[in-house]
DNA sequence: CGGTGTCTTGAATACCATCAAGTCTTGTGG
DNA sequence: CCACAAGACTTGATGGTATTCAAGACACCG
């Protein structure tokens, strides 16, 4: 949560990492120099770029802003969000401290939506070409980036069917479990009822699952009721994770 | 529509291709050894595998009969589905004659979803083992199923949108005219006001945009009142495409 | 011929959106 | 530091869109 400046920390010294370096894509996959966990392959040096820090509620990048680089996010939350003439949007995916903005943008010269930032976002850009060089050379590294890949298609798969079929309840309830589940992965949670950093505002949850801002208060308030789940302070804690699974499958 | 079968047409005379293959991604690519447009490179005669036909409304295949093919449809539609256990079921995208069943199986053991047969279909499975060989080797065929995987990608990311912001009137016009254009690319569409084989019961499009086949139906009739389209015989006929993509797009 | 699948139409209902008013927090400039 | 504005959240009343339920017409097939 407070975790230092990933580039500070890592310069200092390796063993200081903070978690959301040593979870991250670029870490992973030893392509970051700033945080390499070993002696950087010869490109390397060629492919890490500038850092960057966007304050909440802005944009970090648009459709045209990328010309040859891939965006790692270093630290904070952001979204990447389609935004309809009328007024609307919709929020497609959540980017969690580590990842990777979008897969898309190693082959595709245009993500094909916003990326805005929930909290105060730094991100690294790396070379696209340097990339794609990179993992014709390592089949380790194309193995992971495929891996990432598919996950994302995954969960593009899962919120269509979210959105298709399910209650506002159950798409609220299973928004909240799947970003335990991966804050989960990351190491970003405390306890067996899981207590982890939460920033998103209701109306970020509405946009993601379809949803008014004022039916997600009603549903999160009855949920506090039944004792289900506990937000408060930008921090959320599954109180009943057994029941709460069940709420968010119920067919 | 009535096209004679691919593999007899190739075999007989590359001159006769049929629309569905001078479309397919194996003709295109040059993986597909039975229709194929230039002498296949040495690979090929390995990764071309068994051709299988499969009655309408069947399962084309499911998680775990692949176990190192891809499939890519020859001949007739079908749907990527995902069964929920309650009844429920959300069509994830329609496979339409010449399209791979998904390019996610390109580095995926398993699909996520269930594969059915809209028509009757004709299937041809290639090794994944042989065609990973190949894109290895040739630049150009990686980057086409890059372009491939990228669009199947913006696909899901419309739908998400749809179901999240969008109206059932502007949801099925939206499956209309998405349908109708990628026939259109395929050369599967004739007359300026298009007409095209349409081959979806009410409750596949019911399936696919969220909506129950009751209201499709309500939907579908209030189109053609409107003198907006025509759907008789298992055809489809878009009467006044301007005022059809106006409805499609509300906001 | 019955059986199954498909489509249509109407009536009643449920779920979620919209509208509106008020509280509380957060941020900003005087 | 205070005053004010803007954003965030809550709660209740009302309304619309799509669902559910139900019944019937029609085509196709064994």
């Amino acid at each position: 949560m407070n975790s230092p400046c990933a580039v500070c920390a890592a310069e200092a010294d390796v063993e200081y990492l903070p978690l959301t370096c040593r979870a991250c894509q670029g870490y992973e996959n030893g392509f970051c120099a700033f945080v390499a966990k070993a002696p950087p392959p010869a490109a390397t040096t060629q492919i890490a770029q500038t850092v960057t820090t966007v304050p909440a509620r802005r944009i970090v990048c648009r459709e045209r802003d990328l010309q040859d680089s891939v965006p790692i996010i270093c630290h904070g939350w952001a979204a990447s969000v389609v935004a309809l003439s009328g007024g609307s949007r919709q929020i497609l995916a959540f980017v969690l401290p580590g990842e990777m903005i979008s897969t898309a943008l190693l082959v595709a010269t245009r993500p094909h939506c916003l990326i805005e930032a929930i909290t105060e976002v730094r991100y690294r850009l790396f070379s696209r070409t340097a990339l794609q060089e990179m993992m014709r050379r390592d089949a380790r590294l194309m193995e992971n980036i495929s891996r990432a890949w598919f996950e994302e298609r995954v969960q593009a798969d899962q919120l269509i069917t979210d959105l298709g079929v399910r209650s506002a309840t159950e798409r609220i309830a299973r928004l909240l479990l799947n970003l335990a589940d991966r804050l989960k992965q990351r190491g970003m949670t405390q306890g067996e009822a899981p207590v982890m950093e939460f920033p998103l505002r209701q109306h970020h949850i509405a946009d993601a699952t379809g949803l008014t801002p004022v039916h997600v208060s009603k549903v999160l308030s009855e949920f506090r009721r039944n004792g289900l789940i506990e937000i408060s302070d930008r921090s959320l804690t599954i109180l009943d994770p057994a029941r709460f699974h069940r709420i968010a499958d119920m067919r």
